[in-house]
DNA sequence: TGTACATCAGTGAACGCGCGTTCACTGATGTAC
DNA sequence: TGTACATCAGTGAACGCGCGTTCACTGATGTAC
């Protein structure tokens, strides 16, 4: 309980993701600071050695969030369309919003959300529609764009569709069918774009 | 300002009304009773005589919220696929959330809701898959089912996006996008089902 | 049809609680000599 | 290396505000005679 630098450091760092994952589970305004601090070690009033407002704190707290899902995708190295899709609509994903993606738990409330927060989110979805893009497929055409934006739509709609839904059935069954539907997609396109030098190839076949 | 009967009626009806659309423009907990009161010109003292509790007050809105979307699709007299997308994903669909799908502006909300506006969501979604895959196709074969929970969840997920953004360009992107997405899904699967008794002459085409 | 009375929708103020924020205080940290 | 001192992370209580809820009261409604 040392008053250090270092530990000043560890505690911002805590606050900020454990606010990370309270915002995800219970929305922007679900969680109260006395309870936050609590949960990190420490008491409310200490709140204001690290943060200039409630406000303040879901800044960073977003911005976290959003920079650690962007990681652990590029961290897998050289994640394939497939399998992002498969961890996305898992259901240890639809079941743990607090560790998963800002945009399924929070969409809403983002919507209504300040200026700068909704900056902050736009370039996030710009640049998750780009990582999808490029795993797509090697063209630079404007289909696999559209395919990375179809595809992120249906992502953050069935794990919104499958949370909201109270039977655990019709749950998996969203969860399952967009898989299924979203990994033949891309196969489709695949294979449209690797037989690309003589098209009549395709009705060959 | 009578106290008759039919006046409590309009009243209630009224006030249930103005509550689905704010809910829906500000989130579940975004709206308190005396401003929703004021809007029904009445004040925060009456509410109690038309309902138990604001939670109530919630569960009746969304319900009620809930059936309007179901009857507006419905009462377009024999709405087409294509034409329910490009009404959902318009950009006034996107601009006004308080007349708008439910479950596009509350999801992350309901997620996190008691269990009986789960199960009225729950029921509701049901119902709209099934509407969906009804018009999908005449074929009652599993794929009209998968076509219409993929249609539904990227529908839900496009908006969702659509209105978390910032950026009008990219906004737009997305809705046109996935709505041209959406639109050759359905008329490459009509094709496929249509000529049916014959695969061959698909590729004689 | 007219009159007395019970009902109850609606009023406006007050209550109580939770939550964001502030503040005086503590004591370990880290620096200047 | 020691010592005195300024800094400041963290404490815990208090403040103020908003909001859901309650309550005594009003007066129009609608009913019984």
């Amino acid at each position: 309980m040392g008053h250090s630098q270092l530990a000043k450091a560890q505690n911002h760092q805590r606050i900020v993701e454990i606010a990370g994952q309270r915002l995800r589970e219970t929305g922007l305004h679900g969680i109260g600071l006395a309870e936050l601090m609590k949960e990190a070690g420490l008491t409310v009033g200490g709140f204001y050695k690290h943060f200039e407002s409630r406000e303040a704190l879901v800044g960073e707290a977003l911005e976290a969030a959003l920079g650690y899902w962007q990681a652990a995708l590029q961290s897998e190295k050289g994640p394939t369309f497939a399998g992002l899709i498969d961890d996305y609509l898992s259901e240890s994903h639809r079941d743990r919003p607090g560790t998963g993606c800002v945009l399924a738990a929070l969409a809403g409330d983002i919507a209504r959300a300040d200026e700068r927060t909704r900056d902050l989110c736009t370039e996030k979805i710009r640049e998750q529609i780009e990582l999808l893009a490029g795993l797509a497929g090697g063209g630079s055409g404007k289909s696999g764009r559209a395919l990375a934006i179809l595809t992120y739509s249906a992502l953050v709609g069935a794990i919104s569709l499958a949370r909201a839904v109270n039977d655990d059935l019709l749950s998996r069954e969203i969860l399952d069918s967009v898989k299924k539907s979203l990994r033949r997609r891309e196969r489709d396109r695949k294979q449209g774009v690797r037989r690309q030098p003589g098209k009549r190839a395709q009705r060959r076949a």
